[in-house]
RNA sequence: GGCCCCAUGGUCAAGUGGCCUAAGACACCGCCCUUUCACGGCGGUAACUCGGGUUCGAAUCCCGAUGGGGUCACCA
């Protein structure tokens, strides 16, 4: 049993900030992956409910040429999801550096101290040399360990092997026999025999850390109290455990959560879709749903609710709350909060948000002139309740800034073909004209008359309007669509699409616009 | 395969021995609202993996089986 792994342990080092300290440690994989997405909001949450410090820790040991891009990239999808971070890249930190490829004589250092303590040897044997004997342990039904022969070299045996060639690595003297034991906040008492260890590498022959030394000495070096984590790296934590005794060190509090699996219960990956957050911030998710979302996904409130802000979040995460089984992602979930959030949002702030979707499909300049915002805000009001995704958008608003726009086969079929629906329409077109005021009100009265004088349904008027200015059969009501065009853009389309419906056709094709798509998400919420 | 974790509806989940003839949300179906599509409202279909225990009583505790997942590198 191991005391110092309780929640409740002391401050190791009270000159620092913040009784609590915990960290996001992503490899540069170049995107944000939604699952450390998400393992990044526990601790930024647990962080926040403690008042404690969540610290940004690079690892990138092993990639060594992008990692400039995908640091930059991982750290603006964080700032983006609103994770700031208190300690780390671009904001530095009283423990730096916050690369682990800065820190290699951080490791190397320690290494010398586990080998002067007689806790670690070097270990010449090639790699070439394991695989065969791991091979050669597996046919004959054996588990495939490191047998530590290693360990009894001599200076002498060390001097020749280094004189043919070879480069060692650090190998950790490991206990033979007894138990480590994880006392997880989330999984509760994890026992693990001894036995199935081997003398595990420390540091690569290239003078590298390996990812469990590095992780501890970091973890150590930047006195994490609580080590939060995806569940994948239970199976590591008592060689963890075992470093951290061999140094002789305090073992951080551990906490796994669990992982977030795909559609078909495997390990989420590239070919189930998206499953980078950026994928979804390109196509039109807003980062107050996916944070939403994602703390849901194993993680539920005391209370019913399923809506809540990210400060409500940061007053009542707990870890105690968090589920213990993988869970699937629902993306239609996602998107119904999206849209939730789309339509609750304050307006100035849709319109910020939706800007870049319409410029992007050439709809709109960018930067857009202030009468232009004006326009798309009082669109975005008009129909902010009918989208999911910002990624909608420019399909949904093609014909507020396009007079190409197409016309649906099906609606023009059903409303614009009957023989007099030309007639209805210059009827209708005239009453327009005559008009004091083009407002909502005006239009909707002027509508309301026409169909009791022709003695008519509403719809068998309204239904051919709505196709002839939109081009669809669906879309804000009809008056809002009408004050948002004008009166000439209104009357202009009217009788343009009466002239059609006599001339017998054709109607314009709809235009092809660049809407971006993710992989995996507009198929699945198309049902 | 060894080791570890997990197991309530299609999905996320509440539930910590009696309040469960098991909440809520998404999705789905129906109805209502309505000029369309949405939004919203109302209602419905749908679950405690199985087998043993413990107990007066088990979704809740224990054991086993089954299933799913993770992990076993000089990757992180």
């Amino acid at each position: 049993m191991d005391e110092r792994s309780k929640a409740d342990r002391t401050d190791p080092r009270p000159d620092l900030p913040g009784a609590v300290r915990v960290r996001f440690a992503p490899s540069p994989t170049g995107y944000l992956h939604i699952g450390g997405a998400r393992t990044a909001l526990f601790n930024w949450l647990f962080a926040a409910r403690n008042g404690g410090r969540f610290i940004l820790r690079i690892e990138d040991t092993d990639f060594s040429r992008k990692v400039e891009d995908s640091t930059r990239q991982i750290t603006s999808t964080m700032r983006w999801l609103g994770l700031q971070w208190d300690e780390g890249p671009a904001t530095g930190g009283p423990v730096g550096p916050y690369f682990q490829s800065e820190r290699l004589d951080l490791y190397r250092r320690a290494a010398d101290e586990l080998k002067a303590k007689g806790a670690a040897y070097e270990c010449y044997c090639t790699p070439e040399e394991l695989t065969q004997r791991r091979e050669e342990a597996r046919r004959l039904g054996q588990a495939p360990r490191y047998d530590g022969r290693c360990r009894r070299l001599t200076d002498d045996d060390r001097r020749r092997l280094a004189a043919e060639g070879r480069r060692p690595v650090l190998r950790l003297k490991t206990p033979t026999e007894g138990q480590t034991v994880v006392e997880d906040l989330i999984r509760g008492t994890v026992v693990f025999d001894n036995t199935i260890l081997d003398d595990f590498v420390l540091m690569k022959s290239d003078g590298g850390p390996t990812y469990n030394f590095a992780c501890v000495v970091d973890d150590h070096g930047m006195r994490m109290t609580h080590v939060i984590r995806a569940d994948e790296h239970l199976s590591n934590t008592p060689k963890q455990i075992i470093i951290y005794r061999a140094f002789g060190w305090d073992v951080p509090a551990f906490a796994h959560v669990p992982m977030i699996l795909a559609p078909d219960r495997s390990k989420l990956s590239k070919r189930h879709g998206a499953t980078s957050v950026e994928e979804f911030q390109e196509a039109g998710y807003l980062p107050e749903a996916i944070v939403n979302y994602l703390v849901f996904l194993g993680w539920s409130p005391e209370g019913g609710e399923e809506v809540l802000s990210a400060d409500e979040l940061r007053r009542r995460f707990s870890l105690d709350r968090v589920s213990k089984n993988a869970a699937i992602y629902d993306i239609n979930k996602l998107t119904w909060m999206n849209g939730h959030y789309i339509r609750t949002i304050d307006l100035d702030r849709l319109t910020d948000l939706a800007l870049p979707f319409l410029a992007r499909a050439g709809l709109v300049g960018d930067p857009v002139d202030p009468a232009t915002r004006g326009f798309i805000k009082a669109i975005l009001a008009a129909l902010r309740d009918r989208v999911k995704t910002l990624g909608e958008l420019p399909d949904a608003t093609v014909y507020f800034f396009r007079d190409d726009y197409g016309f649906d086969p099906k609606g023009v079929q059903k409303h614009l073909t009957s023989p007099d629906a030309a007639g209805l329409l210059d009827t209708a077109r005239a009453e327009l004209a005559g008009l004091a005021r083009f407002d909502l009100e005006s239009c909707e009265a002027a509508y309301r008359g026409l169909i009791e004088r022709l003695g008519i349904k509403g719809g068998a008027l309204i239904h051919p309007t709505r196709v002839a200015i939109t081009g669809r059969t669906n879309g804000p009501g009809l008056f809002d669509v009408m004050t948002l065009l004008g009166r000439e853009r209104t009357l202009g389309r009217m009788e343009r699409a009466a002239a059609v419906i006599r001339a017998g056709g054709p109607w314009p094709e709809p235009v092809a616009l660049e809407t971006p798509v993710v992989p995996g998400v507009d198929a699945s919420r198309r049902v």
